[in-house]
DNA sequence: ACAACACTTGGCTATTTTGCCAAATGACAT
DNA sequence: ATGTCATTTGGCAAAATAGCCAAGTGTTGT
């Protein structure tokens, strides 16, 4: 492993990382029809309003979402839609690993 | 969120946070093309045959490689291909910061 | 200028993750 | 059975992450 390939390596995981969160991607699911402000968002999770916000700008460090102000509000969005079509995929792992499961209950 | 969102999004989480991280990527960018034993696979990285052995179950454990023994060795393959695909959503975002961040340069 | 509102940041603790070393397991050869 | 090779597991300490509360910032209305 050179020392670009590292570097390369650890710009993608940190994205990973940041999408690497329930509560995070359910505040992207919410994003990726229209921007919301943090008062939407807040409503749908049971955690502190200052735990999304931290949620949302790690988000926004990792330039997944991009934010803007309107007035006392404050609005995200979704910056790279793919990124939730790019769950497909993690959904076929899920689907893989349920069958597996249901296979070795039956064994 | 309901429970079974929250479920939902949980079993999402973790098969990211398995894919988060900088030696994981590059294990399963070796493992793309064939199989590998451990032995080949802790060459390329700078880490102890151990730490990859860890990286290595907790893939598997993801459900996202799995593992055969032949005489002495355990040869690891990639279960799920379309992981890799995936990642090219993550350079779009990376692309989009790296821009970013040189137009706040030049401003 | 002041209060109210929407949000962010600092500070703290609890939990999780990482990575090394050393010890254990499993397969094969002698 | 004993030794050796390939890999895993246990144990531990250091680092990173998560989430709450409280305090701070920025905006609007009075």
């Amino acid at each position: 492993m050179t020392e670009q390939e590292q570097l390369r390596l650890n710009a993608r995981a940190a994205v990973l990382k940041a999408l690497a969160h329930p509560t995070r991607l359910w505040l992207l699911e919410q994003l990726q029809q229209q921007e919301h402000c943090v008062c939407d968002l807040t409503d749908g999770v049971n955690a502190d309003i200052s735990t999304v916000s931290k949620h949302l700008s790690l988000l926004k460090q990792a330039g997944i979402i991009s934010s803007r102000r309107d007035g006392k509000q404050i609005y995200y969005r979704l910056e790279t839609p793919c990124l939730l079509n790019m769950l497909s995929c993690v959904e076929t792992v899920l689907e893989k690993n349920a069958r597996t499961h249901a296979a070795l209950i039956k064994a």
